[in-house]
DNA sequence: TACCTTAATCGTAAGATTACGATTTAAGTT
DNA sequence: AACTTAAATCGTAATCTTACGATTAAGGTA
């Protein structure tokens, strides 16, 4: 098959698992990383900052942008790109919620 | 090619996209929300909880199993689950430190 | 031993992901 | 208009993921 039963879940759930799908590649946690950490917004040369070609860190981008934790805007002939304030709170309580339902282990 | 280029990443990022793949499926997140929120130890009923068949289940909990969230104890003829306490406190602080490297938005 | 229950594994099909080179698009420059 | 630069998209190949039915393995019961 190969099709995730995404109508099977809540919307919550589908939620998470597109976030944290988002999250699942060592190159978009290192775009996120190279953003988050610096100050203004980046005109594009995260390709260079990346060990993988043009292409391939533009697809990333554009998995970023899907999910909306990041956003580019042209800048005359390039792009900058930078993190969504908002949707990178929203991500992080939606996270930092799941962790939350767990506490101290009842049993184990 | 359609392989993953680990080598060419730290094994923070790795660790981290691992965890965050392992969370990138709402199957996965429904699994450990019925864990988390369940008192004690969940013996093998998570299939009758999720949309999906046994042996898709099985799937699923074997990839939890594989990034250290959740463990699975012989109790009989049936298997207790339940999470791994000290994993998930790592995979918060983990998840955690992410979100924490972005604080106010210097532009944009 | 034969049977039943529970869960893992196998085999397989459909589809998604990752990666790259090549091409296209868009904006600025000469 | 022709050229350069930056980034998105296209086309494609290899691999991974998701899902299910069928089978196997392990443990308990009649």
């Amino acid at each position: 098959m190969g099709l995730t039963k995404t109508q099977e879940f809540t919307s919550q759930q589908n939620d998470l698992a597109n976030l944290a799908k988002a999250l699942g590649h060592p190159a978009r946690i290192a775009i996120l990383q190279f953003l988050a950490t610096s100050q203004a917004c980046v005109c594009g040369d995260i390709v260079d900052e990346l060990p993988l070609s043009q292409s391939t860190v533009s697809q990333h981008l554009k998995e970023l942008k899907k999910v909306g934790l990041i956003k580019g805007s042209i800048e005359g002939p390039s792009v900058c790109y930078c993190i969504d304030n908002e949707a990178w709170q929203n991500a992080q309580s939606k996270m930092a919620a799941l962790f939350e339902m767990y506490k101290d282990p009842s049993c184990c």
